[in-house]
DNA sequence: AATGAATGAGTATTCATTCAT
DNA sequence: AATGAATGAATACTCATTCAT
């Protein structure tokens, strides 16, 4: 039954993040349904609604953090970077609640969550470090700017709902900002 | 008697904007208690939530419009630009819900909050374009991934709360982005 | 409305108090259709299940140290007495929560209900002592286990469901333990 | 394993009684925790949590009754009498639920309850019988309203939390309402 | 026109009880 | 026989909205 349960967790979790990611005030009895479990076996995972929460956000930061990390050994940097920053925007275009993780990433009170968040954005200064030593990034971009500019246009391309063609464009003004001036 | 509805109006207005500045997810009743009037007041002013909801947006919408307006008539169409570009994310960043007007305003529902919606747009692609043709904006940015970059900007200003200065420096990375390739 | 108000407070106190006597652990809703209200009605008057309980202790201390305080004036000390503790006991036989009521005036919680408790053992100690002084009880009966045997007796005769004749014995009983010794 | 299996009911049992004197309204969790097994082998036990609450309840009636049991062949009935009284109050100052099975044993719905009640307050008849005939006990005092007196000053004791000075105390006076009168 | 009270549907959470291992 | 997971009914409390004054 440790499998069973295992399983349920996972179902739990993927459903919270459909049903959060369409509609972030949904009701926690969505969740279970669109879990195909009890309520009651969501509060067994989860004991709070605000747990089940950290745990999508958490599983979401991982899940970005993972990928930086496995683009930081690219022997290309600048591409390894650019490709992290155009990922999440076309993640966050389709999964509207990423940004959110991106955005709670700084706030986000649960110890995991906080943790996580913490690894991810260490992973992203790790690709923009590299990235700027190859001198794919201009050098005098910092870290939070850069960071924000990374959150802000995942934002904004998931707010309006924007066709691939206008992100692309959109991606392509940001990375003009952050390419060294000739 | 008319004036007394009319002073109401814009006291339960004023209140709504600060209200749900501070708490998105407040209740109508945080709004009347702040306005200083009973709750039944609100609703007679305001029949629905979501028309409150949808009056605030509108009232933000159209004041960022009449500024894009203000500044169109602008000897200097560069400065305009960048100048409205700039109190927009600055204002964001203190008052976190212009981000989300900013947002709903490709998706507004009530059919006031659409058209303020569209006037704004309409006034900022004005500035865009006097910017371009002055040579300040480059030429290959269009209206609809220049408009995601403000909004993605505002909003991720907005959420990491960030500092003055690293706000500058976010601007200019984006704004670099913007300038005409040399 | 000020009139409409307190008389839905009045009866649904009222109501509170014959469903609580009956199932202590009833729930809110009981009393909301006991007292024909809507139950959003209740939480209105009474924010907190617990406040609610603590409204209708408080009610009932302060009738039975109303009813304490108008036999002190009595020119018959020793019959004030004897007169009081067989009130309350008679009426705790009936209403299963009195007793209740009588055991939490030590403990209550709520500043009101606390109140009320110690206005009425002060009550109750005035007519001891002055049925003391007039030599109807002896003079060595202390307040705590005066109080205590009141408190007991009361409990006593309502959890068995004492009938009035075993009950005027069970009485007696306890009046000759507090009677002078001879 | 049947020995396992009595051992498992015991453990259950003596948990039950810590928990629901400590929170009457404690969960069966609550139980199984404390007596160190899975939930499911409280209700292998006792098929439903009343069965479990009369199981407690029978057992501290039959200690009881044990208890008067012993009490019966002393050599000196007006002793046994008042010590049993006194050992009662005592022990439901000390275990607050054990005045709650006085109370309940009039009314125990389960057949086992109802039993060991009912021997209980027949082992209690005896030994008011044999003080009587010894002179311990005024005559006039029936079953009735001892056996209320004695469930009265138990809750009595129980309910304010008396001290064990003024506990003797109510037990002088008690005990003086039941001494013949001279 | 303004108020505050009343309402019922909705939400998070708990708990006795039943299944699958 | 023992376990822990799953379940749904129940419960306290909130909120947008409607009535009576």
């Amino acid at each position: 039954m440790r499998a069973d349960a295992r399983d349920n967790r996972e179902r739990i979790l993927t459903a919270a993040e459909e049903v959060f990611g369409r509609t972030p005030g949904a009701s926690t009895d969505e969740v279970a349904k669109r879990a195909g479990v009890g309520i009651a076996t969501v509060f067994r995972h989860f004991p709070t609604k605000v747990e089940l929460l950290e745990a999508v956000l958490t599983q979401r930061l991982e899940r970005l953090r993972d990928r930086a990390r496995e683009l930081a050994g690219s022997a290309d940097p600048g591409r390894a970077f650019y490709d992290f920053f155009g990922q999440v925007v076309a993640e966050a275009a389709s999964k509207l609640a990423i940004a959110d993780a991106l955005g709670a990433a700084g706030t986000a009170v649960g110890d995991e969550a906080r943790q996580a968040g913490e690894g991810m954005r260490q992973a992203f200064g790790e690709l923009l470090d590299r990235a700027q030593d190859s001198g794919a990034v201009r050098k005098d971009a910092a870290f939070p700017e850069t960071y924000a500019l990374l959150i802000g246009t995942a934002r904004g391309a998931t707010a309006v709902g924007l066709e691939p063609t206008v992100r692309d464009r959109l991606l392509a003004l940001v990375y003009d900002g952050l390419r060294p001036r000739p």
